[in-house]
Parts: structure tokens; C-alpha cells; sequence
DNA sequence: GCCGTAGGACTACCA
DNA sequence: ACTGGTAGTCCTACGGCG
């Protein structure tokens, strides 16, 4: 019977591991078990010693034996290991670490460190979602890539509402009152309240979770979607559960997962997706773009409209007045949920597939662990150790110890017309797989050199730079079908596909000067990114000597000014300077752009251009905007409107005078009041506790005033707040927004509105007497 | 004790 | 909890002044 492989856990039972795998066969899930046993390798020690050592053990720890002989490559350099099996995967490190002490100095311990899961799949060679076979006696017989399988797994989301006319809802007390659910084919809003066509009434909150529990039983979907659920949703079922003893097989036997940072619940019967970090990965790759990580946000940001949703404070309204439309209301989160699903679902399948972890698993990692994952899988398969972890003393002194990172050019200030925007396609990526960078390959003899002064084997392929070129050799083939796929399903999955592919290439750099990776190289980063600015700098020297001047360059990128020089100049030369890059790197045409605005440092002395930070507009009409304080979300809405209303008339027309009338009316508003106090909000997250902050700046203080207004406030919360009229200090002035009666108008036009308008307008020459009193005569004491 | 400022703490951006 | 390079705000400590 052919399946494809959902998820794979552990049990111990019966005094043995057991491996249980989920598969999917048809339109059915079903289960298999089979036995496994943990091991670790043991090299430079010769058998008798090592089994005298494991005899003395062997008493404490049943089953521990020396089970044969294995070969491991070491770069090209082959040993033979021996492979120490062990009772329990909890004991592999413990066994490890026994033995260690009893023949220390005199053997050497690998692979020790590797989840027992993770070695499961890859002993048995076991794709994610791929296609797997078994026997009668469930042995797992034979295997398929996992690109050939075509996985449609079906999806339901959900969301539950909960009564909190106090604000935060709080498990002891506060019931659940509506919960909704959509899959494919349904709808359902279960509730004591409401009626109409997916109605379900109930007579209480017990029988709502009943109900719950039945229509998941019975929809049974391959994936469970819910938006922050792991944090949310299901730990407030799970204490109303407890509260109201229910049984619910929904949550029976399910498991709090903690992966490095993040938290996960996991479902026995489903694969439970929480959104809310699958598109905070995306967000860090830089896949999308938003402000806050709130369904709503998240929502806007990806199909740009408004969903019909309601504000949750405000739900116990609606609920308490009856109101006819809690119930699209309600529905609206549980089909937001679905929707984002729909496209971040295909996404998380193929991140699981290319970086061989299950789909649970991989909607739980970071970037850096997708790419230990298929390092790991490859390594395995190719019979090539895997690096130990570091220790935390090594992670330490790899934090300590940074490696130089890229070139930007200083741009110089000023409006320019005629722009031609130039980049290396994938630059790390394609300097990695071009000069064989591995720590495997690194030598003192013959090799590629880079300008770090490390050289790179010429005779020996290396692991890491293999397995990304297999990778960019795959997406190439995919982009080349999705140009000729008509069908949509077909074409969706492509996609997914396409930037699976690209999010884990673009991470393997990062990798290897990540401070707890497996492949840790200080040489191989600083190498790449030396080459990087090797690369960058000469194409500024050649785009010289064809007669461009070069406004600005930053990492992969440079800005031609074309001055008298037409397209075709600029194709020539792209066409010139690739003939003498290595085969697999490219200089390509980002884009054309009419005018750019680049602005200077906000110094008291020097006047110098300010890197990262410039706005261009395009041919067709589009703007591109980098940097600037209106791309910030720790600026106050107002400011970051009326910086874009200035750049876009900067850019589009071109006067200064259209520029400062639109500053001077928003100052003229802002000083009457007429606008609306959430948009002098400021967000600014807390990275720590807030007890452990040095600095106490108005988020710290807006953040303790919240708290002692009863919300939770922690590591992570956002916080928005107001600079309001009360207070001597800024700090003291903030006030978060829900409890600010007022904002300061003269903090808001000199330290929001003025700092970022004015570093536009002195490209313009204006000042700012002028822009404030139409004169240059008075000072800036007379206006205010 | 008050003032002004350099340096540090901190966040969020670009690539 | 993939990397380094960068701008900018606000706090805090410190030195000068008297």
C-alpha cells in the first residue's frame, strides 16, 4: 500500500521505542508503529576497550551494545565507527557522557546529539509529505523523492470567542461562548445564541465543546488551522475542559511542544497549524510585509482588503445586545484563518518537503534550523558525519567574536533624475556554490582564494555548497514549468514550491555564521562575505570606467545614474561585466527609475549622506521607498503619513511649495485637535521583561502603566502609546493609547513631524523658518 | 542643584 | 535563536558652573 507520510512520533511502550507513523492513504488517515532504537558513534578506540567500557555500563543501562561497525566521511576522508546502541533515545547523551569520562582522551564521540525523529527519517530515508511503502509486518520497504508526490491535504480552521466584558478573558472565569469552524466544505458557528442556515445551537458551554469535538471528529481534517491557537485557543479550551469536565478527544493525549523559542500544541488525530509563526517566518524572510502580526494585519496585508471581523473587546456587546450580525462577525475570523491558510498552507507543506522535516515541525522552525535539517538529511544519506552542536561556551565565544559583513557605498544627498537600479541575483548564495565554500573544503593548499585569505579545494565538492546548488538547480527547473503550467491547483503549488526553494537558499549563508550551527564556519562566512564586497566594488570600478557615476551600492545592489547614457548602455554593460563573473553569478536589471530622493544623516556636524534610506519612483508610475521613517512602525502613524505625502510630491511633481503646504496644513490639524489620537500611536516591542530594562524610555513606561492596569505585558508585547500633555519628561508623557486622554501637539510637530519632513526639505532648501512662518527672517521660538 | 552633552541602550530597518 | 551594517530616539551619567 502506497501512502505519504504526515507526521512520525515517538512513544515508549512496553519497554520499547516505538516510531508512529502518520500516513495518509486515499481520503484516510492511518497509523503504523514500528520499533527503533537510538544510537550514537564511537571512533579512534579499538573494540575490546570500548566493550569493556560498555560492560562496566551495561549494567545500568539495558540493551546498551556495540552493534556493528560504520563508515563516515570527514570531507573526502573516510573512518570507520562504531555504533553504540542504547535503551532509550534519553540516554544516548547520558550513556555519551558516562563513556566519555571512562575512556577519555582516548576515543572520539559523534552524532550523539541528533533528535531521535530526525534520525528516524533519515535512517529509513523518509521524505516528509513524500511517498513511503510497507509491509505486512510494517516495515517500511521502499521510498520515493518527495517532489513526485502530489499531497492534497485537506484544511479546517478555527476560532473560538469568549466573554470578557473586563477586558483580558480569563479561564476561570470567563466562558467560551461562540466557536466557529470552515473547511472546504462547511461552516459551522456553534453557540447558546443565534440563528440561521450554519447555526448550531447548544444549550451551554459544555455542550459547545462537546459539539466542537463531534464536528472535528466527523469533518476530520488533515490540518487543523488556527491564528495564534498554540498560545490562544487551545489552552483556553483545554482550562474550560478542566473547569466544566468535559471529555474531548480533540485535545486528549495532546503535547506542549517547545521549540527553541516558540511553543507548540500538538494534536493527536490532526496536524494542529498555527499560523501565527508560520507567517512571522515569512515576515522575517521578508515574504511579506506588515506592522503588527494580528490576524486583521496579516489579513489586510495579504489580500489588501478589510476582513469582516469584529474587535474582540467589543464582542461581548454584540453578544449581550443580541446583535444579528455576531454571527458573520464571529465567522469572519474562522474564514480569515481559512484563507490565510490557503496560501500559507501550500507554502509550509513545500518548506517541510525541501527542508525534510514534518509539517508540524517545520511550521514551528526558524530559517537557521530548515537548513540543518536538509544539511542533516543530506549529510546522512551521503554517509558524511554531522557536526555536533556547539556547547554554550563555543556559542559564546562565536557571539563574541563577529565576522565583517557587507559594503555600502555612501550615497551623496540630493534629488536625481534617471536612475538604473543594478543586483547580483542570489550573490551569496551563487559565491558559495562558485567557490566551493564548506568547512570541509577549507585548505592550506591549492584552492580557490578568497580576499579574506582563505582557500577552498578545487579537487573535493563540499557538502553544504552541493546541497544548494541542488537547490537553486531545482528552483531554476520549477520556474522555467510555472512559466508553461495553465493549471491553477497546479501552478499554486509551484509557486509554493519556487519560494520553499528560495527561503532555504537564501538562509545557508546566515547559517554558516550562525553561532549554533552544526556547520558553524568563521572562515567559510567571512569568506563569502568578503567575496561580496570583492564582487560589489569591482562592478562600482567598471560601471566607472564606462563612464556612470555611481550614486549608491549596498551589499548586492548598485544605482547607476545614466546622466547622457541610454538602456542599452546600461544592458551593454551588464552583458560586459557578466562575461567576467564565474558561470552561476549574475549582475541582472532590477529597474529603471525617473527620480530618486536620497536625504543626509541627521548630524549636528558633519553633513553626510545617510545609507539605507532612499525613495525612487519607477517607470510605471510605482514608488519604491527604503528606510524612511514611514516604513517604521515605531513612528507615530501621523508622522509616517505626511513624510509619504512629501516624498510622493517630491517625486511625482517636484515643487517644493506643494511640499510644504501639505506640512503646513497638517501642523495647522494636529495643533486643532482634528485629528484622531490613534494616529499619534507609536508601537515599539519589548525584547525583554520589562524589570530588566536599563533604559526606562516612554515604551518601558507605557508598558508598566499598562500592566498595572491589569493586561498581561511581557517579552514580545507590542506596545502602542502616546506622548501626551501630561508629564515633565517624554518618558513620563507616554501613555499607552487605550489609556491616553490626550497627545502633545508640540511634542508631535517637532520631534515626529518636523525630524521627518525636514530632512526631505532641506534637499529642496528649505528650511525650517521657512516652512513654519513662510519667511526666513524668524526663528523657530516665535512659533511656538 | 542645574545645564548641556557624549555615550549607551534600544528598536527597527536594509540587504 | 540565519548574518552584519545602519539611522535614529531617548535616557543616563558626568563634568562644568557657581
Amino acid at each position: 500500500m502506497e501512502s505519504i507520510l504526515l507526521d512520525v512520533d515517538y512513544t515508549y511502550e512496553d519497554e520499547k521505542n516505538i516510531m508512529v507513523l502518520h500516513l495518509k492513504e486515499g481520503k484516510k488517515r492511518v497509523i503504523k508503529a514500528m520499533e527503533y532504537m537510538p544510537y550514537f558513534l564511537v571512533g579512534d578506540i579499538s573494540k575490546e576497550e570500548l566493550e569493556n567500557a560498555i560492560d562496566l555500563l551495561g549494567r545500568e543501562v539495558p540493551e546498551l551494545k556495540i552493534e556493528g561497525k560504520v563508515e563516515r566521511f570527514f570531507g573526502d576522508k573516510k573512518k570507520e565507527l562504531w555504533k553504540v546502541v542504547v535503551d532509550t533515545p534519553q540516554n544516548v547523551p547520558k550513556v555519551k557522557h558516562v563513556l566519555k569520562h571512562m575512556i577519555e582522551g582516548r576515543a572520539s564521540f559523534y552524532e550523539f546529539d541528533i533528535p531521535f525523529k530526525k534520525r528516524f527519517l533519515m535512517d529509513h530515508k523518509l521524505d516528509p509529505l513524500g511517498k513511503v511503502k510497507y509491509n505486512e509486518k510494517n516495515n517500511i520497504t521502499s521510498i520515493q523523492g518527495a517532489g513526485e508526490g502530489e499531497v492534497e491535504l485537506i484544511a479546517g480552521a478555527f476560532d473560538i470567542e469568549v466573554y470578557n466584558p473586563e477586558g483580558i478573558p480569563r479561564e476561570e472565569r470567563d466562558p467560551i461562548i461562540i466557536i466557529t469552524y470552515k473547511d472546504n466544505e462547511k461552516e459551522y458557528f456553534i453557540s447558546t445564541k443565534g440563528k440561521g442556515k450554519n447555526v448550531v445551537n447548544v444549550k451551554d458551554e459544555k455542550e459547545l465543546l462537546e459539539k466542537f469535538d463531534s464536528i472535528i471528529k466527523e469533518s476530520n481534517p488533515d490540518v487543523l488551522l488556527g491564528y495564534n491557537s498554540s498560545q490562544f485557543d487551545f489552552p483556553y479550551i483545554e482550562g474550560r475542559v478542566k473547569k466544566l469536565h468535559v471529555d474531548m478527544e480533540l485535545i486528549e493525549r495532546r503535547r506542549k511542544i517547545r521549540k527553541g523559542l516558540v511553543n507548540g500544541y500538538k494534536l493527536r488525530n490532526n496536524i494542529h497549524l498555527d499560523l501565527y509563526p508560520a507567517v512571522r517566518l515569512l515576515t522575517t524572510m521578508g515574504a511579506i510585509n506588515v506592522q503588527r502580526l494580528t490576524l486583521k494585519d496579516v489579513y489586510k496585508a495579504m489580500f489588501g482588503e478589510e476582513k469582516l471581523m469584529v474587535d474582540r473587546a467589543e464582542m461581548w456587546k454584540l453578544w449581550d445586545e443580541d446583535d444579528d450580525e455576531l454571527l458573520d462577525y464571529a465567522l469572519g475570523d474562522a474564514r480569515a484563518t481559512y484563507r490565510i491558510g490557503e496560501e500559507v498552507l501550500p507554502l509550509e507543506m513545500e518548506i517541510a518537503r525541501t527542508s525534510k522535516t514534518t509539517l508540524f515541525d517545520a511550521s514551528l522552525s526558524t530559517a537557521g534550523q530548515l537548513v540543518e535539517s536538509r544539511l542533516m538529511y543530506y549529510a546522512a544519506l551521503e554517509k558524511h558525519i554531522i557536526p555536533p552542536k556547539p556547547k554554550e561556551n563555543e556559542v559564546k565565544q562565536r557571539l563574541e567574536n563577529p565576522i565583517e559583513g557587507a559594503f555600502v557605498k555612501l550615497p551623496e544627498p540630493g534629488i536625481y533624475d534617471n536612475i538604473a537600479v543594478l543586483d547580483f541575483r542570489g550573490l551569496y548564495p551563487s559565491i558559495i556554490i562558485s567557490y566551493n565554500i564548506d568547512p570541509y573544503t577549507l585548505t592550506d593548499g591549492e584552492g580557490y582564494e578568497s580576499p579574506s585569505g582563505y582557500k577552498f579545494r578545487k579537487d573535493y565538492r563540499g557538502l553544504v555548497p552541493r546541497v544548494l546548488e541542488e537547490l537553486l538547480v531545482t528552483r531554476a527547473a520549477i520556474k522555467k514549468e510555472i512559466k508553461k503550467e495553465k493549471d491553477k491547483e497546479k501552478l499554486k503549488r509551484l509557486k509554493a514550491r519556487s519560494q520553499a526553494l528560495k527561503i532555504l537558499a537564501n538562509s545557508f549563508y546566515g547559517y554558516l555564521g550562525y553561532a549554533r550551527s552544526r556547520w558553524y564556519s568563521r572562515e567559510c562566512a567571512e569568506s563569502v562575505t568578503a567575496w561580496g564586497r570583492a564582487h560589489i566594488k569591482s562592478a562600482i570600478d567598471k560601471a566607472k570606467e564606462d563612464g556612470f557615476d555611481v550614486l549608491y551600492a549596498d551589499t548586492d545592489s548598485l544605482f547607476l545614474l545614466m546622466g547622457k547614457k541610454s538602456k542599452e548602455d546600461v544592458l551593454k554593460f551588464l552583458n560586459k561585466i557578466n562575461e567576467s563573473l564565474p558561470e552561476k553569478m549574475e549582475l541582472e536589471l532590477e529597474n529603471f527609475y525617473t527620480r530618486a530622493v536620497f536625504v543626509s544623516k541627521k548630524s549636528k556636524t558633519e553633513k553626510r549622506g545617510a545609507k539605507k534610506k532612499y525613495a525612487m519612483l519607477a517607470e510605471d508610475g510605482s514608488i519604491k521607498i527604503r528606510g524612511f521613517e514611514l516604513v517604521r512602525r515605531d513612528w507615530s502613524e501621523i508622522a509616517r503619513e505626511i513624510q509619504k505625502k512629501v516624498l510622493e510630491s517630491i517625486l511625482k511633481d517636484g515643487r517644493k511649495e506643494k511640499a510644504i503646504a501639505i506640512v503646513r496644513d497638517a501642523i495647522k490639524r494636529i495643533k486643532e485637535g482634528k485629528e484622531s489620537l490613534d494616529k499619534f500611536a507609536i508601537s515599539t516591542q519589548l525584547n525583554k521583561k520589562i524589570e530588566n530594562y536599563e533604559a526606562i524610555g516612554p515604551e518601558v513606561v507605557a508598558a508598566k502603566r499598562l500592566r498595572d492596569s491589569g493586561m498581561p505585558v511581557g517579552k514580545g508585547t507590542l506596545i502602542r502609546y502616546v506622548i501626551t500633555k501630561e508629564g515633565k519628561s517624554i518618558s513620563d508623557k507616554a501613555y499607552p493609547l487605550s489609556m491616553a486622554k490626550n497627545y502633545d501637539p508640540d511634542y508631535y510637530i517637532k520631534n515626529q513631524i518636523l525630524p521627518a519632513v525636514m530632512k526631505i526639505l532641506k534637499e529642496l532648501s528649505v528650511d525650517e523658518e521657512e516652512l513654519l512662518t513662510g519667511t526666513k527672517q524668524q526663528g523657530l521660538k516665535g512659533f511656538f
